[in-house]
DNA sequence: ACCTTGTGAATTTTT
DNA sequence: TTCACAAGGT
């Protein structure tokens, strides 16, 4: 058994680390602690609060004052109140959710902000009338003409919006006459249909800011919702970016606030600093410099890894110029992996955050890069099954680039392909994945969550051990007797199909058929869309994944559906388990992103040269290493992310990681085995 | 030769 | 949403 012995010397060492960190906390040092995947970062991070709870708890509890602690996401917050315990003098919470609680009650100056930000937009949308090409015919009308359009297709908004999907002869049909006066003007119907939206969304924006002139109900504050992802500046209501943005124009422009901020939370620590954006970064720095100027005690320490910044918008490895004077703290040791893939993820990164692991025994694992074909996966996975004795205890995990394959992988592509088609998630595309896939319940979509709880139900049904109130509301049978019961749960054994057809007809026969007023109920709680039951399941997937469908789609779109509802239960099944990522499967699928901060014993990784709308991303970052000495810096903007990509997807190999490229390597073969060595054929 | 329209395909993730 | 491209028009 390997990385079972910490070696006592190191062990010191990192105690050592520690320590510095609680004296430069002591001293109010501001600090920037790094170190590298499963080094224990988090560990670090709830020590550090700690120590501030043992060493300064006291004074801060006489002074009403709190530590905060930012991290990157709402399961990170849980993980670290989790570690910690109870503590009331530790605010934990996302960025978002800490700034919103900072400013909120700042609404007089937030309304001010906005009413500038709501300018700022006219006067950008003005511009952009004036400027770009595609609005020329409208620049060509006169005045009284302009205005004349903008108030015709401000009476017409309503069916402006239903005709947007009609094509181009159909919408010359319905708007053609009424703009015959306007020479041109429909000229290209779709750049007419961006000129349009301007047109409103000025209106619209222009309209609120009266609103808010003359005081009316519900445009006194600025509103923010945090599971609502989108500005909506003309209702008040704005997105986490702008949330941030009116964040840090509050706090730079009120000397008052920040000392307010300084003095009620004289320690922050900051999680995944990599990720975190740079205008709260901006916001720190602003603070610490207020507080040395007024001479308040103000602790600010940073906590990440900045190979691990896979996403734009973190700051990443740029800190230091946002805000300067940080003391540098770097932990090098590693206790995750085997000595073989701590050396590879070194050789990755490339920079002074050089880790070794912690134990004396880390010998053991194995790290390979083959080439080969696409058509060679599946022998490959099956060759290492057997090579690392795979079974449902010891899974081996298999990273991915795209959500699409790990569907198809995973054995649910009929059901990934109908919603990716549908007309709700093509104009929603960015939504399909949350929506279709996320592990966390309430991001999912109305239909995937309606036919999510289905599934739930029908597994907890034949699941013996199931408690009765995970799958009966306590009023449905509380009332019962046991015999009562009995028979009742009994008539349930009959919702059973081999597709989501027979298995939904199943559950609306015993509706109809039920003598029990209770099953009705049941049903009802189940089947909670409006208009059930006289509205079909199938109507209802039609309205909601096919709204404003037009007459000449109905029949294509009820066959999409009808198929969609003949899929084996089987796949449904594989998806359920997705979801709950309790995949009964020796193998399973990640996408590299999604697997940022897990770990696995054995993993195989496939890759190829493109990535999204890149179709060289991976060749260009290889390519880049093995020009470098030649071509002085082949440094382009991907190359850091590609980096941070590679880095965080070898990193959470345990023991065993195998790397598959699935494409040719011979340009960049000798950078391949400078990073991995041992690199072949398969 | 240039423009307009329609079509198909493409990433990951969080707040 | 954004891009690339093909088909067909001017």
């Amino acid at each position: 058994m390997n990385l079972s012995i910490i070696s006592s010397e190191k062990k010191q060492e990192e105690i050592d680390i520690q320590q510095e960190i609680f004296n430069s906390i002591d001293k109010n040092e501001n600090i920037i602690f790094s170190s590298g995947a499963g080094s224990g970062k988090t560990y670090s991070l709830v020590e550090s609060l700690k120590h501030i709870i043992n060493t300064h708890g006291l004074r801060l509890k006489v002074h009403n004052q709190k530590i905060v602690c930012i991290t990157y996401t709402n399961v990170a917050v849980e993980e670290v109140k989790n570690r910690l315990g109870n503590s009331e003098l530790v605010l934990v919470s996302t960025i978002h959710e800490r700034i919103w609680e900072l400013i909120k009650d700042y609404q007089k100056e937030l309304v001010k902000i906005h009413q500038y930000k709501l300018n700022e937009e006219i006067s950008i949308l003005n511009n952009k009338l004036d400027t770009d090409s595609k609005f020329a015919a409208y620049r060509n009308l006169n005045n009284e003409q302009k205005s004349g359009l903008v108030d015709l297709m401000i009476s017409q908004t309503e069916l402006f919006y239903k005709s947007q999907d009609e094509n181009s002869s159909k919408f010359r049909e319905i708007f053609g006459t009424q703009l015959r006066d306007f020479p041109n003007i429909l000229k290209n119907y779709s750049d007419f249909k961006d000129l349009i939206k301007i047109i409103y969304k000025i209106n619209n924006y222009a309209a609120c800011l009266h609103s808010i002139d003359v005081k009316e109900e519900g445009y006194l504050k600025v509103k923010y919702n945090a599971s609502y992802n989108s500005d909506r500046l003309h209702w008040m209501r704005i997105s986490h970016d702008t949330l941030l943005e009116y964040g840090i124009k509050i706090i730079k422009n009120h000397n008052v606030l920040q000392q307010i901020i300084i003095d009620q939370h004289p320690y922050f620590l900051i999680d995944e600093y990599q990720d975190t954006e740079k205008k709260v970064v901006e916001i720190m720095s602003i603070l610490t410099e207020r507080s040395e100027e007024i001479k308040h005690p103000f602790f600010v320490g940073y906590f990440g890894d900045p190979a691990q910044n896979i996403y734009d918008g973190g700051i990443g490895k740029n800190v230091n110029k946002v805000h300067p004077n940080l003391k540098t703290i770097i932990k090098p040791f590693n206790r995750r992996s085997t000595e073989e893939v701590v050396t590879i993820i070194n050789t990755i990164r490339n920079d002074e955050i050089k880790q070794s692991s912690i134990y004396d025994d880390s010998k053991g694992g194995s790290v390979k890069f083959y080439s080969g074909q696409n058509d060679r996966v599946d022998a490959f996975i099956e060759e290492h099954k057997s090579e690392w004795n795979i079974s449902l205890r010891n899974k081996l995990h298999c990273f991915v680039l795209t959500n699409k394959s790990v569907a198809e992988y995973s054995g649910f592509s009929n059901i990934y392909a109908f919603f990716a088609n549908t007309k709700k998630y093509k104009v929603a595309y960015q939504q399909l994945n949350t929506e279709l896939l996320s592990d966390n319940q309430v991001r999912l979509g109305e239909i995937p969550l309606f036919i999510f709880r289905v599934l739930e139900f029908k597994s907890k049904l034949s699941n013996t051990y199931t408690p009765v109130q995970e799958v009966l509301k306590e009023y449905i049978y509380s009332d019962m007797n046991i015999g009562l019961l009995r028979v009742f749960i009994s008539s349930l054994q009959n919702i059973k199909g081999n597709t989501l057809h027979e298995l939904l007809d199943s559950i609306t026969d015993i509706y109809t058929s039920a003598k029990n007023i209770k099953h009705k109920e049941l049903i009802n709680q189940l089947f909670d869309f409006e208009g059930f039951p006289d509205k079909s399941v199938k109507n209802y997937l039609s309205e909601v994944l096919y709204p404003n469908l037009k007459e000449e789609d109905t029949s294509s779109t009820a066959k999409a559906i009808e198929d969609f509802l003949n899929i084996n239960l089987n796949e449904f099944e594989l998806w359920y388990k997705y979801i709950l990522r309790e995949n009964e499967t020796d193998v399973v699928y990640h996408t590299y992103h999604g697997t940022k901060g897990l770990e696995f014993d054995n993993v195989v990784i496939l890759m190829g040269n493109a990535f999204g709308r890149n179709g060289m991303y991976f060749k260009n970052f290889f390519m880049a290493i093995q020009n470098a000495s030649e071509a002085k810096n082949e440094y382009y903007e991907e190359f850091e992310q590609t980096k941070n990509l590679l880095y965080v997807a070898c990193s959470r190999a345990i023991k065993n990681l195998r790397i598959f490229y699935l494409d040719d390597v011979t340009d960049f073969k000798a950078t391949l085995s400078n990073i991995f060595v041992d690199v072949k054929e398969y």
